[in-house]
Parts: C-alpha cells; structure tokens; sequence
DNA sequence: GCGATCAGAT
DNA sequence: CACATCTGATCGC
C-alpha cells in the first residue's frame, strides 16, 4: 500500500503484513508473514525487488496474475517486434529448478514464494514463536484473484477487506458465509460471545468519502448494454477496460451480444489462464471477429483505432466503422438515471455519440461501507488508506463515523469547538471534507492535525 | 552507476 | 472520467 497506510501496512497485533513488501521501517517489526489481496501496482509495493524472499500469501488467480505481469513499456516493445521475448516483472518470485538431460534437478536458486491457497479454505500458519493462525481468503469483488482476509488465533480474530466492493448481493453472502457468520452482530436480543466478536475490520476506506450510494454493477452494465443496443448494428465499441477489475462489462457485452471480445495478447494470455469459466472463454485474438474489443490501450487495432484526423474521419476507425468509446467512470446512482434518460433522448435524436460512460464503481461508498460495519460489528476499524497530507484527520474522521457500529460504541462526539473552524459540523463527513477544504485554502493540515489529537 | 522510492500528472 | 498507472526526479548503497 502506498504511503499513509495505518501501521505500516501491519495487521495488528499480529506481525503480518497486507500489500507492502518494502523493508520494514525497523528490525524489530519484521513480518512473520506476508498477504496479498490482489495484483494492481499500489498493493504490490517492494515484490519487484530481486533481493525480496520471503512467502507471500495470495489466491491463485492472483499468483498466475502476478507471474505473468508485464508493465505496458515491455508489452509495447513486444508487440512491434523488437523484443521477441516479454520481461515479466515479478518472474524472479518463481524460479524453477533447472532440469538436466539426464532427469536430475539442481535446486540451487530455484524457489516458489507464492502460495496460493483456494477460497473459503481455512489453513493454518505458524508464525513465530509458535504461534499458530487461521487464514481464510474470501473473494472481494474487486477484480480478477482479489480476496479479503479473515485471520484468526490466540490474538483474536482480524478480518481485512483488501480492496472490495460490498454491493447489496455481497453483503448477502457475507451473511451466508460459514465461515464469518461466527462474526456477525445478529439483533440485540442476546449478547454477543465476545469471542465471536471480530477484534478489527481492516477496511477499503478508497472511496469513503463518497457519501451518495453508487449504482451496483449489474444495474450499471444493464443500463449500458441498453445504450449499446440502441446504437446502430453497424457500430464498433472500444471498452476501454484501463485495469484490472471492469471484467463485469466484458462479461456483460459478451452475453448479451453472444460474441466474443478482442483482447490484446497480454489480456487475453491473464484471462485464459485464471480460474472464472466466462473470462476464460469471452476473449478472442481477432480483431476481425468482433464489434467489441478490449485490445491494448494505448495501441488499438485497426478496427477500433481513431483514422487520419480529416474532419470527414470524424468518428471513423482506420477500418472506416464508426467507434464508441466505452468509458468507466464513478457516478452516483442518481446521476446515473439521468444520464441514462439523457442519452437514449440523444440516441433516439440522432445526436452523433462518441463515447458513453458506465458507472462500474470498484470501491465501495461510505453507505455500503456503513453497511458492511454493521453487520459485524468489530470493535475496531482501521482504514487500508489515508490521504497522506492530511495527517491523519481523516481517520479522525473515519473513527466517528464508524464508532456508532461498533461493539462497544465510544459514543464519540461530533462537535466542532475543538476544530477551530468557523465553519458549522454536523457529523464526521462534514468534518473530514472541511479538513480537506482547509488544507486546499493554504491552512496547515500539521497543526489542525495536532490541535485535533488534542 | 543502478535500483529503489517518491511526487506529480493523467 | 479514474485512485491505478506512468513518468521523471530524487535518494541511497
């Protein structure tokens, strides 16, 4: 995680460490035990390393994600011929043992340090000193081989989120899951087993201050296949699926155009290699064999690819077919039904469309996070991510809001008098955005920060 | 010198 | 658009 993460990226009070593999900051902190939650660049800090060799933790799409991660400079150079073979970034984490004629290995050098383990599986660790956890990996709805962790042991039991996106049908089999159903809060007619009490959530606070609900993904990529079949049959789409994690809007054309999709081959070789049945299946290497295509960002094939920039190009590919981009963006659910009436009123006009957007949130907002806290109750939540120049008023912040849904509520009060500001706060959100809004205005985010640890 | 880390822009 | 990614500057052995 990137700099800013509470406790450097520790889970405690256990000395395992989520998404970081950067030196520790001290000798005495060094990690036990390393996790992985998924593969995009910001949680995988310090594994590009060759001197890095330690096992690390993950699901197995995440494993066969990571070997076979190639940074765009290397794909491009690939793909115009002047390197025949691709540098993968993290190829030194498995190094096989080399073979001889005669059937005997040398093992000198070889190692494996991912370890995989299946979802819903718990599997004990040592750490040590003997001290012995359960991990369960569970999947996170972020994107392909993203999990969140439920670690448990003498210490109490830790769940951390990773990454997700706890829309209403993950909430739902998160309360179906036999595994985590020991955590959840139930009604207040009996009291709770405090061993049945998760000791903290550990949660994806990327998009807390999104106070408005977002649309699910289903009611997003629904909305857009609507615009899409609205669009004349002769139309090309570039879905323009930048990271890993828009995978529901390539599943979702795919079925309701019966086609395939054109990936790029670095795409393509991920998708086919990892665990989903559909993603295996929905990509095809000819750009010939699809209106739709996900190919390489930065070097579209010809099908999708903008032509000359004459003005009667306008809108063209290089093949001459009109092309509309497909766009992920954030939106709230509001903003969405408006934009879905807006745009059929300007497709049935006639307007010309060069792009349109799908509202494929991949972080959950401040009322499923609401959500989520609520039916389990811990008695502690520490955000995965702060805004480093803030110094820590967020989490301030972050601390009210969640306080209410805990265990044992602090009963925290939202006052401002202690902020100093002239400016009225009603409850925590208010608070972080006028923190945010003092610090733009040229105010010291230092001092505020300790005037409000008090 | 190079790799690792950081800041800033997209 | 986006909160992940790329780029170029800076740090440090």
């Amino acid at each position: 995680m990137p700099p800013g993460t509470p406790y450097n990226s520790f889970i405690r009070p256990y000395s395992i460490r989520v998404d970081e593999f950067t030196n520790s900051p001290d000798i005495d902190t060094v990690p036990t035990l390393h996790l992985l939650s998924h593969t995009h660049s910001d949680h995988i800090t310090g594994l590009q390393a060759k001197s890095f060799g330690y096992i690390v933790i993950c699901s197995h799409d995440a494993k066969e994600m990571l070997l076979r991660h190639e940074v765009y400079a290397e794909r491009s150079l690939h793909e115009h011929e002047y390197r025949a073979e691709t540098t993968r970034t993290y190829s030194h984490l498995k190094v096989d043992p080399l073979v001889y004629p005669d059937g005997s290995m040398y093992y000198t050098g070889s190692r494996d340090l991912l370890r995989p383990l299946a979802l819903n599986t718990p599997t004990q660790f040592e750490l040590t000193n003997n001290e012995i956890v359960t991990i369960t990996l569970f999947d996170a709805n972020h994107c392909p081989g993203a999990v969140m962790f439920l670690i448990e042991g003498d210490r109490g039991a830790v769940l951390h989120t990773g990454d997700f996106r706890a829309e209403p049908w993950f909430l739902e089999s998160i309360t179906h899951n036999p595994f985590l159903q020991p955590y959840l809060a139930g009604d207040d007619s009996q009291p709770r087993d405090p061993n049945s009490v998760l000791e903290a959530i550990y949660l994806d606070t990327a998009s807390v201050m999104t106070s408005s609900s977002v649309p699910t993904k289903a009611n997003a990529t629904s909305g857009l296949i609507d615009l899409m079949k609205m669009l004349p049959t002769t139309t090309y789409f570039f879905i323009n699926s930048w990271t890993w994690g828009y995978e529901d809007v390539l599943k979702a054309v795919s079925r309701a155009f019966r086609t395939q999709i054109h990936l790029d081959r670095y795409k393509h070789g991920i998708y086919t290699n990892i665990s989903d049945p559909v993603l295996r299946s929905l990509g095809t290497r000819d750009e010939a064999a699809s209106r739709f295509h996900a190919c390489e960002r930065f070097d579209r094939c010809d099908y999708v690819a903008d032509a000359d920039p004459h003005p009667a190009n306008r809108g063209l590919s290089r093949m001459g077919r009109p092309v509309v981009y497909v766009n992920p963006v954030t939106m709230s659910a509001a903003r969405w039904q408006t934009y879905l009436q807006e745009t059929k009123l300007a497709i049935g006009r006639g307007d010309p469309i060069k792009s349109l957007l799908v509202p494929l949130s991949r972080h959950s907002p401040l009322p499923e996070l609401q959500a989520f806290v609520a039916v389990l109750r811990p008695r502690r939540v520490v955000p995965n991510t702060l805004i480093p120049g803030l110094h820590g008023l967020d989490w301030k912040g972050m601390d009210r809001i969640f306080d209410p849904l805990l265990d044992q509520p602090l009963l925290l009060e939202q006052t401002s008098a202690d902020l100093d500001l002239d400016i009225p706060v009603d409850d925590a959100i208010t608070e972080m955005d006028t923190a945010i809004i003092n610090l733009v205005g040229g105010h010291d985010a230092t001092s505020l920060a300790e005037k409000w640890a008090e």
